[in-house]
DNA sequence: ACCGCTACCTGGCAGC
DNA sequence: TGCTGCCAGGTAGCGG
């Protein structure tokens, strides 16, 4: 599901479902997704009886507040987290499941089992990896274009490379990415430090905008399952490029393309994007 | 500091 | 119906 509009709705989903439970056990079927403490036991251990008091996020990141702890969770590719009844069985690709004292339990699914937790004393999470290399959310006040200018100043790497750095600006994936830098008209190739502070600034703008939006239409589904929490986004439809290959521009009707930037995929017009 | 590559995993899909 | 190879909303770690 995972960038930051994706996340922010599964947060805004969750509370509404799990705040004020009492975890009473927490069952692992598969290690790698638990990354702190190392052993799960552990982890495991340090959850148990622990009441679930709030869910916050940073960038793409999902942070579980409890009593005496916080869990940080990514779901990178595909990681879902959802509430069910005890009673229903477990599908495939159920990894981590948090049963709560009242008979639901909260069920973290991914087919690629890429997503991470990490479990710190509360407050502790802040100071440590991951949360600490993170840039600010797009709409952060903090997020200025004399920042994002600096920023872009002091770097060769491609604009798209750096807008999915997470450490400069946190929650942009590859889907925003692509629409962001079409909606500043701007192409993912360019060299981060010959932008020009208008460039930049466009860029923030169409940033920002774009997140906002996106969260606001609940984020953007494509290829996943409905998890039955009935979070589907609808973001979708507003898309301009991302996936858009061989489709008229609705700029200029010449066909978008789409290429391989920094490893990624990337979808462009090359008429309206310079 | 940068890039490209590998790793982590599985499944869908196009092409043969 | 296979099989093969490529692709996928992400990121860390490696060597060059």
């Amino acid at each position: 599901m995972p960038e930051l509009p994706e996340v922010e709705t599964v947060r805004q989903t969750l509370k509404q479902l799990v705040l004020n439970k009492r975890v009473k056990d927490v069952s692992i079927f598969w290690d790698n997704i638990i990354k702190r403490p190392q052993d799960p036991n552990d982890f495991r251990a340090w959850i148990q009886g622990q009441e679930l008091q709030d869910i916050n996020r940073k960038g793409k990141f999902l942070i579980f507040h409890f009593e005496d702890i916080s869990m940080v969770s990514h779901l990178r590719m595909e990681g879902k987290f959802g509430v069910y009844n005890a009673s229903l069985p477990k599908p495939k690709h159920t990894h981590v499941i948090f049963h709560f004292t009242d008979g639901t339990e909260l069920r973290y699914d991914d087919v690629r089992k890429f997503g991470t937790m990490h479990l710190f004393e509360k407050g502790q999470e802040w100071n440590e990896k991951p949360l600490i290399q993170l840039g600010p959310d797009p709409f952060d006040p903090s997020f200025t274009t004399e920042y994002f200018y600096a920023k872009l100043q002091k770097t060769s790497r491609l604009i798209k490379s750096v807008l999915l750095d997470q450490s400069v600006v946190a929650g942009l994936g590859n889907i925003y990415v692509d629409e962001a830098l079409y909606k500043a008209g701007l192409h993912p190739e360019r060299i981060a430090k010959e932008l020009t502070y208008d460039e930049a600034s466009r860029l923030k703008e169409a940033s920002t905008q774009t997140i906002v939006e996106a969260v606001k239409q609940g984020g953007t589904t494509i290829r996943s399952y409905l998890n039955g929490q009935g979070e589907m986004g609808m973001f979708q439809q507003q898309l301009k490029v991302y996936g858009k290959e061989n489709t008229g521009c609705f700029g200029c009707g010449n066909p978008i393309i789409k290429l391989k930037v920094s490893g990624r995929g990337t979808h462009v017009c090359p008429r309206c994007q310079k």
